[in-house]
DNA sequence: TCTGGGGTCCTAGGACCC
DNA sequence: TCTGGGGTCCTAGGACCC
């Protein structure tokens, strides 16, 4: 008997997406621990972005200082990011995707996207797919599917690497039952501990947990929106709308911390002409700008300050100034960072951009 | 161990208005 | 003098994701 064709989300993940990109170009790096961070200086402050399988095993993860990384591993090569090359080879991998029969593809982040598809036989759809992108891009990628976005998204972990596994509502408490709730998607190491105060440990505790308890403790949007996680329940709709941004931000991090007025402010002109330049380069106004100080050792204050609807570098300009005005005297600074918000389009307005509640 | 850089969204609280 | 309730806007901060 065979399956009847219905909707299915499918999670397409790439597999140590940044490091196969690396060695595709360096292919004497195969089989060799690979980690990627920053400029590639283990003595900089900087983070891992990806780290090949083959560094996993010294312990090394994302996030996780370059130093650090370097010292668990300390035969790995340590490579530079090179956000273009990246940029250039998702572009291939999502314009695979799309080029697959009846998709809907909704892009997530550089090595990953929801692709909706009616099907009788979603595994058969997902080993087309990885065939498809390894074929063109030779990358490999994991493929989660399920019968709602977060069911999908969480079911790529178990196919890890170059696989496949299906979650759907029948076997969701029973795979994902006993798990931490922080193996959800937007449950991190904050809110796991806010539940556990709640006695809610595991993703069906969380499932089970009294929605008014939630709405109390996370508000009236996030509280009932975690057990929806929970229960893996939610939207089952991929949405290719095209991405939107908010906004553009560039921020830095001193190698020294800074103390000096002349030194931070020659540094807020060179992160505003950055900003002002992607700001141009979308052709919107801005409407708000935002300034992000992290004081030493590790205090972040943001200001933000709503402005009159503008085009005008110089008026954004001077908005940005008089925020970095505000900072602290006489303390030492080791970040900072520079925001713009643009005015959205009319057509994005309304709820038609993806948003984290349509989940 | 010591924590990047690009983002998004939510909440609380104060100001202000009717 | 003491003072409700609803609404909106703005700022600051928090949390999370890749």
């Amino acid at each position: 008997m065979s399956a009847a064709a219905i909707p299915w989300v499918l999670h397409v993940d790439l597999d140590q997406f940044i490091a196969a990109v690396e060695v595709l170009r360096r292919p004497e790096l195969a089989g060799k621990p690979v980690i990627v961070g920053g400029r590639g200086d283990p003595t900089e402050r900087a983070v891992v972005s990806t780290a090949s399988y083959e560094a996993r095993a010294f312990g090394v993860g994302s996030g996780m200082p370059l130093r650090i990384a370097a010292r668990k591993a300390p035969d790995a090569v340590i490579l530079p990011v090179d956000a273009p090359a990246y940029t250039a080879a998702s572009d291939e991998v999502m314009a695979t995707l799309r080029a697959q029969p009846g998709a809907v593809v909704q892009v997530l982040g550089w090595d990953e996207a929801f692709v909706g598809i009616t099907t009788e036989d979603p595994e058969a759809y997902a080993r087309s797919i990885q065939a498809a992108v390894l074929e063109r891009t030779r990358l490999h990628c994991s493929v989660g599917i399920g019968d709602t976005l977060v069911r999908a998204k969480n079911a790529t972990d178990f196919g890890k690497p170059q696989g496949r596994f299906r979650l759907t509502a029948e076997n969701w408490i029973e795979v994902m039952g006993a798990r931490p709730t922080q193996a959800l998607w937007g449950v991190g190491s904050k809110i796991s501990k806010r539940l556990a105060g709640h006695g809610i440990r595991t993703v069906a505790e969380l499932a089970a947990a009294d929605p008014d308890a939630l709405a109390a403790e996370f508000g009236p949007k996030m509280g009932p929106w975690y057990r929806q996680l929970g229960r893996g329940d939610g939207s089952a709709t991929v949405d290719d709308t095209p991405w939107v941004a908010r906004g553009h931000g560039r921020e830095t991090t001193f190698q020294q911390d800074l103390t000096d007025r002349a030194d931070i402010e020659r540094a807020a002109r060179e992160l505003i002409a950055q900003v002002l330049e992607a700001v141009a380069a979308e052709g919107r106004p801005v409407i708000g700008v935002g300034l992000k100080v992290r004081y030493a050792p590790f205090i972040t204050k943001t200001l933000v300050h709503k402005i009159e609807t503008t085009y005008d570098r110089d008026t954004v300009s001077a908005e940005i100034l008089a925020l970095v005005d505000r900072i602290e005297p006489d303390r030492a600074i080791r970040l900072l960072g520079v925001r713009a918000e643009m005015q959205m389009p009319d057509e994005a307005r309304d709820d038609h951009t993806p948003t984290r509640s349509g989940w």
